[in-house]
RNA sequence: GGCUCCAUCGUCUAGUGGUUAGGACACCAGGUUCUCAUCCUGGCAACCCGGGUUCGACUCCCGGUGGAGUCACCA
């Protein structure tokens, strides 16, 4: 039974590069019918970010990782963690290091003046006191060793003995590292496959020893190369100005897109496949073909995907997303009962962090007019602007007009090359002339509206791009829209007489 | 600095000894009888360097160079 996890650490927002290392384990645990855990690691309290932990169930509902078990908190799992240090302790393998943070700085500092690595082993302890919880429990490395092992994504990879040292298991707050935690919950959580990000590759002999020392089989190993930064080098990381996941959503970045996008930045299946169902990337995802080198985040790729994405939904499925795509994403239903109490306490400790937080309702996407327009009207609108959106944030200024009728605004005819070679007089008789043959049409179809175009055509001797243009701005004053004869079919006759004559009325004042 | 990893168009990548080095994004040009898009066609553009191995290296080996990660009572 194949078992995966998330695990990040309620410090903030999850990032895109976060979501990938959310992704992938998703993906695997899928294809192979696992499950996938999640487990929040809040074992720094100092880091602790309120509000983060449901920044993080929002952003894996959203992009539909839906987790089979947890959330996990492992500041509720500390006896678990005793009980593993005890082991360790009664082996000769832990031991209390007696020393304060200062003087553990200053072996530090001697051994960089010396231009030596610094190994706490080098100063370990020859009569450690009882360990009685106030001081930090060390494991002690007995076997000074190359490590060989083996990584689904990097190969066959060793370390020598140089990464090898007694590094902290418990804090002297009572809590675990990551470096002891990790490894006891992935244990007890029957975890297969541990996948996650490349910084931690060069602590694997650190935990392969552990391992050993706890008795424990290693886990399959997939260390993920990470995703660089827009510019420079960097990996990409919040202080890089990295975007959350949830920016990306209220600037209308489909899920769909998103997921595919992350997927393929570091990873291809061998074929010249560009889009990806989630059910196409559970069937076709390996770890062996995933990069070993680090991708950039390009997010011209990211809106050239979701506009793919918005183009090949389905209308109703598009619309559903564009009022909201959040009403399936609340639900806290994942959660234990005993999360409450657990949030109650942290809440009441004052953290230094500020609060995270954000604005539920924002994720209708229409602008203030369509907002107030009913279901079957937006959706009129919205199949003849899909073609045109980039993103779901492009839909107010693509749409707006289509529901209150627009202010004049003649400097747009008159700074157009073509229109303005004719004089107002001119451009009103055109009005003039198309309004009272629209007046005969039929705006149930769309070929009889486009006979009656071309009809005024032929009529007025006019090029299309004069007189279609000149009815274009006069329906919508908008630098660009969706073709003459849908908008004159969804606006309707009487909007569209109505819009003209405005126009015409301006005009003449 | 020690340790570890990585290296194909600007970007994401295909490629596992013999290819005109393929695709996609971006960019440029043209087309689709109105705008903006979409769509179509075409174009620009890459194997980090140096040694080997081999009949033959982008591909294998070694050495450089470059980049990244990590050396916490953070994860």
């Amino acid at each position: 039974m194949v078992r995966t996890r998330f695990a990040p650490s309620p410090t903030g927002y999850i990032h895109v590069g976060n979501a990938r290392s959310a992704l992938y384990p998703f993906l695997i645990a899928r294809q192979n019918k696992g499950q996938f855990i999640l487990r929040i690691e809040d074992t720094d309290q100092s880091r602790f970010v309120q509000g983060a932990e449901d920044l993080i169930y929002d952003t894996l509902n959203w992009l539909g990782l839906n987790w089979d078990e947890g959330p996990y908190y492992q500041t509720q799992r500390k006896d678990i963690y005793l009980k593993w240090a005890n082991k360790l302790i009664a082996k000769g393998l832990a031991y209390a290091d007696p020393y304060s943070p200062e003087q553990v700085e200053e072996f530090r500092e001697s051994a960089k003046a010396a231009k030596k690595p610094f190994l706490f082993r080098d100063h370990r302890p020859e009569n450690p006191p009882t360990w009685d919880g106030s001081q930090p429990l060390r494991f002690k490395v007995t076997d000074l060793k190359r490590y060989h092992w083996h990584d689904e994504v990097m190969g066959d990879l060793s370390a020598g003995s140089e990464s090898l040292d007694d590094f902290i298991l418990i804090k002297s707050d009572g809590l675990p590292t990551y470096n002891f935690a990790h490894i006891v919950d992935d244990y007890e959580m029957k975890i297969t496959h541990v996948i996650r990000g490349q910084e931690y590759i060069s602590s694997m002999p650190k935990y392969l020893s552990l391992y050993e020392a706890l008795d424990i089989t290693p886990p399959i190993f997939a260390h993920v190369p990470h995703i660089l930064a827009p510019t420079g080098n960097k990996k990409l990381g919040k202080r890089d100005g990295a975007k959350s996941v949830t920016e990306y959503r209220s600037e209308g970045i489909l899920p769909e897109a998103m997921v595919n996008f992350l997927a393929q930045l570091g990873w291809n299946d061998g074929t010249e496949q560009e889009i990806y169902t989630m059910d196409e990337l559970i069937s076709k995802f390996s770890l062996g073909k995933v990069q070993k080198s680090g991708a950039r985040f390009d997010e011209q790729r990211l809106l050239w995907l979701n506009g793919q994405w918005i183009r090949h939904l389905d209308l109703d499925d598009l619309y559903r997303r564009t009022v909201s795509s959040l009403t399936a994403t609340l639900g806290r239903s994942a959660s234990p009962p005993s999360r409450v109490s657990s949030l109650k306490t942290r809440r009441d400790s004052n953290s230094p962090k500020m609060a995270v937080s954000e604005d539920t309702s924002k994720y209708d996407f229409w602008g203030p007019a369509a907002q107030k327009a009913s279901d079957t009207e937006r959706k009129k609108v919205l199949a003849i602007t899909q073609d045109r959106l980039k993103t779901l944030a492009d839909l107010p200024s693509l749409t707006e007009y289509f529901f209150t009728e627009p202010q004049p605004n003649w400097p747009m005819i008159d700074d157009n090359k073509q229109l303005s070679k004719l004089s107002r007089a001119e451009q009103i008789k055109l009005l003039e002339t198309a309004k009272t043959d629209l007046a005969e049409a039929d705006f149930d179809s769309l070929e009889s509206l486009q006979d009656n175009l071309n009809k005024l055509l032929e009529k007025t001797g006019q090029k299309p791009a004069i007189l279609f243009s000149l009815i274009r701005f006069a329906l919508t004053w908008a630098p660009f829209s969706p073709g003459l004869p849908e908008t004159m079919q969804v606006l309707g006759k009487d909007n569209t007489l109505q819009r003209l004559q405005a126009a015409i009325n301006f005009a003449q004042n």
